[in-house]
DNA sequence: TCTGAACTTTAGTGACTTCGAATATTTGGA
DNA sequence: TCCAAATATTCGAAGTCACTAAAGTTCAGA
């Protein structure tokens, strides 16, 4: 392949807070936050940072992943500007950065809801057309 | 790795147009959703089948990818219940199932552009501070 | 200053994706 | 029936991603 060819192209500051965006195109940097949203771990974080502000072992104790593993999908929301953090003594907070991701979460769970219940409803229509016998007389 | 263990487990019908959505935790589906938006090429194609219904061909044409490319992406994209189609003759038309995804690209949309307009809100005020000199007396 | 706690980063290694090319399939018409 | 157009699917190479394990950092308190 070649994906992700970044030619050697804008400055960007090493990790400066701001979201990872410089000058792809549009449908380049939705993708990149899409992607980084596509994964279990990373969407229970931001269900959990929805809610409010957590340490990294709080993190750590609820999703039941262990320290490397939750700093690692952290640093990986960071760096798409998705979450930020602040150190309070040895522990840091994270929140999630735009109020607009819990929408995000919120509008996947309304389209899945909605693909769930139709296919429920053709499964049961199966039901009634092919109910081999025990049909209602 | 170990991603992505899926036990012999629930039944599933090869493609019955129903969304691969079997029973897995929510989390793991809505990440399933969010990864299958994480493509640039899919991103481009859902924003114009958000437009309307269009072929392949068509599709093929506006996103300069060969047949093979738009073939795989649809299919991806059709897997995982986002798109549906239809067959005219020998063309295929395809279409978003849900509306609701041009509302996850349009929510994606404000939230880089904000994100967008801070860091140059922050560069502007960097310049603001650090002018070396010209510096409005 | 030394330690421990809380995090982060690095490195190695499989698993999963994507791509391009080649090979099917399906369908309408000659 | 045979062909061509439009799509799909398959396959192998090249990449990317995530997980585990093993170091690093940073900070507070003894």
């Amino acid at each position: 392949m070649a994906r992700r060819d970044e030619p050697p192209a804008t400055t960007a500051s090493p990790d400066a807070g701001a979201p990872h965006v410089r000058s792809d195109p549009v449908y380049v940097v939705k993708a990149r936050l899409f992607r980084v949203l596509g994964h279990p771990v990373r969407i229970r974080i931001l269900e959990l940072l929805s809610e409010g502000e957590r340490t990294v072992g709080d993190l750590q104790a609820e999703l039941q992943v262990d320290s490397s593993g939750t700093s690692q999908h952290l640093a990986t929301l960071r760096q798409q500007g998705v979450v930020e953090s602040r150190r309070a003594g040895t522990s840091v907070y994270y929140r999630v950065r735009d109020p607009r991701v819990s929408q995000l979460l919120a509008v996947a769970k309304q389209i899945l809801t909605s693909a769930l219940s139709e296919s429920h409803a053709l499964l049961d229509e199966l039901a009634e057309e092919t109910p081999a016998r025990s049909r209602r007389r």
